[in-house]
DNA sequence: CCCATTATTGCAAATTATTTGCAATTAGTG
DNA sequence: CACTAATTGCAAATAATTTGCAATAATGGG
């Protein structure tokens, strides 16, 4: 059984229904090797089935999340939007790498992190269900380019002072 | 030289300005053991001087974000809002467990992440910057509470099923 | 110590991501 | 095939955050 059908058998079992839109939606998911935007999803889905709805795109994405189908992942600098990973169900701990540069996301496994957790309750008590590790660096191409032509200058995470930042001035210019 | 003193220095140094509203907020950072958002940054210190805008708190929240002054978290579950840490400079790398019934937020330290990343680099190449981890599940006093009363019914997180979520319905009446 | 320069503020309006009410549609059931 | 309730599309509502602009205020120089 393919992972749609086991989707949509899971969506029977608490009284839902398979609908177009969401089988449109699932495949989408199922063909992306990244973690797109819903606004991202819409579009791609929407290109075979052009009067599909971006409420509906939220509406199912919601639902997968909670179905743990998929996860989402927040990542700094960027607008504050959330990326949905479909990658969740095939390997639930799973943690992510995101090139400052070129915004590549890079999964991990990361047994060891249960040491951490154990190291954690240890000291503090309570129980520990989840985990969200994320790092920020360069991947290994963007490493080469900034080593190989000197640092890139549209670096978007240079500190350029209080009153002047890249993308939102305080409103006067400069 | 105090906290203040030492962040005004170093936004003379770009040619930044000392304002009353910026050393409010500062001064409202500086007595946080929490992590707020803009928002509650805002009513803190709208509490001494009433015409202080919300706007101005944002600026000089960016501010101190690219000043590696405060640091800013996301937490799963949470309206898309973004919280303010205004323990960044004072401990450069500690991580956040976050309580999933009473929200506290506990700081920790994880000196054994380096490993990981260390490990990272091994498997993929380039470089990590910076991390950001966080632990969700319950602290010891939900914990407790959850072992003597039984599981709470008010679990924000509760999985409900695809078509009720617990805030956003599917605009059906149940 | 006052003035000029220019960073900063307050305000209101704009943006952006996301959610929601509702009438029309449609999947699944008998 | 008809019925019922889940789902959709649409438009409008929220909510967090940003921004343009005129007015204000902090600093450096006379």
């Amino acid at each position: 059984m393919d992972w749609i059908t086991q989707v949509a058998e899971r969506l029977r079992a608490t009284g839902g229904r398979m609908t177009t839109q969401r089988r449109l939606i699932l495949e989408t998911l199922a063909q992306c090797t990244d973690h797109p935007t819903a606004e991202e999803i819409y579009q791609r889905a929407r290109q075979r089935a052009p009067d599909l709805n971006l409420s509906t795109v939220y509406r199912t994405l919601r639902w997968l999340e909670d179905l743990g189908v998929v996860g989402t992942q927040r990542f700094e600098g960027e607008r504050p939007q959330e990326r949905f990973d479909p990658a969740v169900s095939a390997q639930p701990e799973h943690h992510h790498f995101r090139c400052r540069l070129c915004n590549t996301i890079i999964e991990f496994p990361a047994p060891l992190l249960e040491v951490l957790k154990q190291d954690f309750i240890t000291h503090y008590g309570g129980t520990i269900e989840s985990a969200s590790l994320i790092f920020y660096g360069l991947c290994e191409s963007c490493l080469q380019k900034v080593e190989t032509y000197g640092p890139l200058s549209f670096n978007p995470n240079a500190i350029t002072g209080p009153h002047e930042r890249p993308s939102h001035s305080t409103g006067r210019a400069s």
